[in-house]
RNA sequence: GGGGCCGUAGCUCAAUUGGUUAGAGUACUGGACUGUCGAUCCAGUGGUUGCGGGUUCGAGUCCCGUCGGCCUCGCCA
């Protein structure tokens, strides 16, 4: 139907006839002369019909609108001169149309891929096909596409197995809530979708394919964020004769190649590192963004030593006081905004309140608590924080978890709205060395803070049954720019060490055996010492296209209730489907 | 489950302290125009202000509920 794409014609092709295929994209009517620009996924050729084609073609190219399709056969000219558009690979040329032919007349749409200002996104998704035509849309879906052809490249270079896991699973007792499908031939039992192939990968180590790569999906039936969708995709992968370096040093080199080739960044390798403890003490987070500072600061010894009521009963009982330093700020918060950022530690991390400083010139420390402090203990405070005038200092006095969680936020939420770094920087990095265990603090018992199936540091292995808390796991996460963009650990490959941490955790064997048999099974039939991770692709996609939201790179996603607005998923279904698979609805109270 | 923001013409938005007939741009329809490229010019159609209730002489605006979208805490081994 078509010789040429709408991006490919250029001044070469001049005085051929071509046929080109495409939507509308805008018509502008001049009467006599009917100026259309026609688009494809390649581009935009500005297609012409005139009255010398004839006074029908005129008519016909006068009743085009936006987004019908159309396919047109004509001479491609030189434009006259002045009318060149630069804007255009293609504006140097235009297609003088001699035949015409409406593949498919358009309804009106709600809104155009041309159009300035961009609709509502539950618009954009109910019409996600209008949604996909934009170049912007384009233009990330094919990054995606282009990071996917580079990922397999890599690991098929490396001689890694591409091996499918089933999505038809068994639910697991831990970890995220399970999307269920109901078995027809047993009723009453369910299959889980998986959220992750980890226990199959596991068990290819055992079978010896030592070097597994899938580009997975995974499903987890939790809340959404813009960072989470219900179904993701991630590159999952293991090793077997590794230790956790070898699989770092893989992923290191994955990152600098695909950095090169989609944003031509040289990354420096290896990528940084930093133990966990570190970055929780400098940064509050287990994945700082570290394309800035505004590093946390711990003050507890001098708010020991001090009066003040709040900083006291802190570090009375057992709590921290801790700040950081938004340097040139204090200008740019008023009390008002000031009363903001106290709502927002408050309400978004339970801490108790936000102390505040303003350096005034002189270094001296302005605040409505600063009477509550010697001036000596306010110039110790300055000297610590690295307070210069003009500087904004912010103090959460509370329980170590909770100076964490609000400094964190507040240094995310301040650094982007002060503008602290380029966000076009790319900064990737690990963090290592994570606790084995972190206490559930209702249940009051040790949860993995991974999964069940990771390896303590051989040196740390006395500690389990003394002194979980110290525990340390052979596990790692890529982090860029201060999202969590991977995660993977050294599992465990001894039965023994396995029923071990099993029992740690409250499963009892029982269990153990009922969910994990055919694991633990196999770690008695000869399993290597393995290891892998897996890196979330929509994420990374997100993060390397510079967008801010998971959505926008993948094609159909769901709204923050998981419903996909275009096909209105998840429908009810037939009363004789749930016949069949034994299950019946109950009225919603 | 908690907190917050938003919902006005097909679309993007405006509408003074609660005050006359809810406006603009764009799209759409009709007309003019042979060099535009966000075409231009003229005219026109288009509204249950998401939905339901309440307060008021009077509600797009205030209150309550509800539906939908987004951000976020919890949750996400």
């Amino acid at each position: 139907m078509r010789t040429h794409t709408c991006g490919q014609l250029r001044a070469e092709q001049i005085s051929q006839t071509v046929k080109l295929c495409g939507w509308v994209d805008s018509a502008r009517d001049h009467g006599g002369a009917v100026f259309l620009d026609l688009r494809d996924r390649y581009g935009k050729t500005q297609v012409v019909a005139s009255p010398e084609g004839g006074d029908s073609l005129v008519q016909a190219a006068s009743r085009l609108r936006s987004e019908d399709v159309i396919r047109v056969v004509g001479r491609v000219e030189q434009r006259p001169p002045g009318t060149v558009n630069t804007k255009l690979p293609t504006g140097e040329i235009e297609v003088r149309i001699q035949e015409l032919e409406v593949l498919n007349k358009s309804k009106t749409a709600p809104f155009t891929p041309g159009q300035a200002d961009l609709p509502n996104e539950d618009l954009r998704l109910k019409y996600r096909y209008l949604d996909l035509r934009r170049p912007q849309m384009q233009k990330t879906l094919l990054l995606r596409s282009r990071m996917l052809e580079i990922i397999r490249a890599y690991f098929a270079e490396r001689q890694f197995v591409d091996v499918e896991t089933p999505f038809l699973g068994r639910s697991t007792p831990e970890g995220a809530r399970d999307y269920l499908v109901a078995s027809r031939v047993f009723p009453g039992r369910f299959y889980a979708l998986p959220q992750s192939p980890q226990l199959y990968k596991q068990i290819l180590m055992v079978a010896g394919y030592d070097r597994y790569v899938q580009i997975a999906r995974c499903f987890r039936d939790e809340d959404l964020r813009a960072d989470r969708q219900p179904e993701f995709t991630q590159l999952d992968l293991e090793m077997s004769f590794v230790d956790a370096e070898d699989v770092i040093g893989m992923i290191d080199g994955l990152i600098a190649r695909l950095a090169k080739a989609v944003l031509d960044i040289d990354l420096a390798l290896p990528l940084p590192r930093m133990t966990y403890d570190e970055a929780m003490a400098r940064f509050g987070h287990d994945a700082p963004d570290l394309r800035f500072g505004m590093e946390l600061v711990d003050c507890t010894d001098l708010a020991r030593v001090c009066e003040f009521r709040v900083f006291r009963q802190a570090t009375d009982t057992g709590g921290y006081v801790r700040g950081i330093n938004a340097q040139g700020a204090a200008s740019q918060f008023s009390r008002k905004r000031l009363d903001e950022l106290t709502e927002y530690v408050k309400q978004d991390f339970g801490a108790r309140g936000l102390a505040w400083f303003r350096v005034e010139s002189e270094g001296k420390l302005w605040s409505p608590i600063a009477k509550n402090f010697p001036d000596s203990w306010l110039a110790e405070l300055a000297e610590r924080m690295q307070a210069s005038p003009g500087d904004l200092l912010l103090f959460v006095a509370d329980r170590w978890d909770v100076t964490c969680k609000a400094l964190a936020g507040l240094r995310k939420r301040l650094g982007s709205e002060l503008k602290c770094y380029d966000p076009a920087q790319l900064h990737c990095s690990w963090v290592v060395e994570f606790p084995m265990f972190e206490r559930d603090q209702e249940d009051e018992r040790w949860v993995a803070m991974h999964h069940p199936f990771t390896a303590p540091r051989p040196q740390d292995l006395p500690l389990l049954e003394t002194e979980p808390a110290r525990a340390r796991a052979q596990a790692y996460d890529l982090v860029i720019n201060g999202s969590e963009a991977g995660g993977g650990t050294i599992r465990i490959h001894d039965h023994h060490l396995q029923q071990r941490v099993f029992d740690l955790l409250g499963i009892p064997p029982e269990l153990a055996e009922e969910r994990f048999g055919f694991l633990l099974d196999a770690l008695q039939y000869g399993a290597p010492p393995h290891g892998g991770i897996a890196l979330g692709i929509d994420r990374c996609v997100m993060l390397f296209s510079g967008r801010d939201s998971i959505r926008e790179c993948i094609a159909f996603p769901k709204t923050q209730r998981a419903m996909d607005l275009m096909t209105e998923a998840p429908g009810e279904v037939d009363g004789r489907q749930l016949d069949e698979l034994g299950l019946r609805v109950l009225p919603m109270i």
